[in-house]
DNA sequence: TTGAAAGCGCTAACAA
DNA sequence: TTGTTAGCGCTTTCAA
């Protein structure tokens, strides 16, 4: 074993006394090998505690068996959940995930991506943060597939998995309108935000079709984080006319309106987009629209490795849809 | 170019007609370049789109700059949490994090453990499945640092990052028992899981103290779904005898109880180990043992990073310290 | 069935 | 300051 570091193929193979392409044949389990030999190898390997180096064997095979996940922002346990599905969609064809974060951050984005090219990626899944990927045009010219997720990306031909932000918005703003409310509160983040920008058109295609129109004061946007949802929420609830049921466009506005209600029993009909942990547990009814978070995972996954193989034939939306769904009113 | 692949330096090389070794010195940005020259070259890579190969490099130079993270189980938002602490951890070192998920199984974690190894990565951090770790020795013999997370490993010399369970529970226990309840349920997991072990430990330790012992009868394990701890907590209330308070060993127990107590309204004092989303939400009130999670990952990762560059001086285990807060209550 | 030689794309000594 | 020559550990021809 030479200098102290791995053992090779070629120190296997001095040991067994074959050459070393032998060694290379029973690590791979390739045929046409003497059963005696490979049973020599396999002892030498043993003693020696050899590992064959992957990196090695793909830079000249050209194998990819990595793929490339960015996430928006780790710290948002929806992400994270994707992150996990495609984890697991991944090392069932026996692949490898690795994992960053944009942190929101175009530029971070781009010098994420561009850095996993550079490690060889198969193919890379991005919850986009930057409004133009042309930076990664080469690269899917050169064949490493792009799933855009979440969000559509631009300026290069991708597959992209969105969810049907209009119609589950639509579809939960319709019912409050049905059931009679005409002070009916939206709550959103920023509208610069591709989710946001949909759901609010679902929002007003509801009220279009009920021959209404938001009530422009009842709306609130850039609500970015639960405390400040919960406060946009408590100064609607002490307005001259409050809301009689209000419409939070993710979680996280969801969870600042419930810390605005919750404490003061306001009697508020709620409903919000995206489910959370213990929704079910809520002491207030409310109506979420709900989705198979693992389901987009793998829908990503599964659409990115079959771009492996196939060839580039136009690039796919897929949408993944929404439906309503009763949580909480647990006392 | 060559058969349609991508560029190399010896492309850009002739594209910018100099030697290859100058396009070398330009991409990795070291001196003793002549400004002309390196103008010539970044020119070429730009025409050329050319992207260095860092798998190439790392061949070469044995840079290892890739981290493995293996979950028990990636399904559970502990591990997910703790995930991307490590990744983000992880990346302000400018290296990645491959994820993966043993799914609780020794055989599991053993093959994706080796795998990595073979894709070289820099360190391992795992939260270990399997009992026995010794054919990780080879590895780490050969400089491969292992810091176990959350369970410690056994049989190869490695750093543990570890809670406080034995602690944290005995504290939780012993102020149920100060506040006078002497009908105190415990609800487990299987006890064969290390966490659940030291916690029961920790159960043991606080009813010694206060001069007492657990009664069987209301001590329940085994309960690896909140669906079964709501079972079981819905027997304990309805028994001869029901709890005055209960104290649950994990964050799906709390659930599980909570789903038996929440509806009925049982008037049951609560404390549980984990913190979990929107328990401030909760219209009960309960005590938690609550910790830093995001710190639990960065501490594992900072550990995993120091060891690169430092000898293996013994091997060293860092408890995490947990801490009792106040959570629902909310109406 | 086995082996020798030539790469893969890059870095690291060494020379010029 | 620039270029030459060896490798890194493996896979892939192609010949024996």
């Amino acid at each position: 074993m030479r200098k102290s570091g791995r053992p090779t193929m070629v120190d296997v193979a001095a040991e067994a006394g074959v050459s070393f392409k032998t060694v290379s044949r029973v690590i791979n389990g390739q045929p046409n090998v003497d059963p005696a030999m490979a049973e020599r190898v396999l002892a030498a390997v043993d003693r020696l505690g050899y590992h064959r180096n992957a990196l090695a064997a793909s830079l000249r095979s050209g194998d990819r068996d990595t793929i490339g996940f960015i996430a928006a922002d780790l710290s948002n346990t929806f992400y994270m959940a994707i992150a996990a599905a495609v984890s697991s969609a991944v090392s069932r064809e026996r692949m490898h995930l690795v994992m960053a974060s944009s942190e929101e951050d175009a530029a971070t984005e781009r010098a994420l991506a561009l850095d996993l090219c550079q490690r060889q990626v198969g193919g890379l899944v991005v919850v986009p943060t930057a409004d133009d990927h042309s930076y990664l045009q080469r690269e899917v010219e050169l064949g490493t597939p792009v799933v855009f997720l979440d969000r559509p990306g631009s300026g290069i031909p991708a597959d992209a998995i969105l969810l049907d932000n209009r119609g589950g918005a639509r579809a939960a703003v319709a019912e409050l309108l049905e059931a009679g409310h005409r002070r009916i509160a939206v709550l959103l983040d920023a509208r610069s935000i591709y989710t946001m920008a949909e759901r609010w058109a679902g929002v007003e295609e509801a009220f279009a079709a009920a021959g209404r129109e938001p009530d422009p004061a009842l709306v609130v946007e850039g609500l970015h984080t639960p405390a400040v949802a919960r406060d946009a929420m408590l100064r609607l609830l002490e307005s001259d006319a409050p809301p009689t049921a209000v419409f939070c466009a993710n979680n996280r506005v969801t969870i600042g309106v419930l810390e605005a209600i919750l404490p003061r029993g306001a009697d508020i009909a709620l409903a919000g987009f995206d489910d959370f942990e213990l929704s079910h547990l809520l002491p207030r009814r409310i109506r979420i629209v709900d989705y198979d978070i693992a389901g987009l995972g793998r829908l990503a996954a599964e659409t990115l490795l079959a771009r492996r193989n196939a060839p580039a034939t136009g690039s796919h939306t897929h949408l993944v849809p929404t439906h309503l769904v009763d949580r909480g009113g647990v006392r």
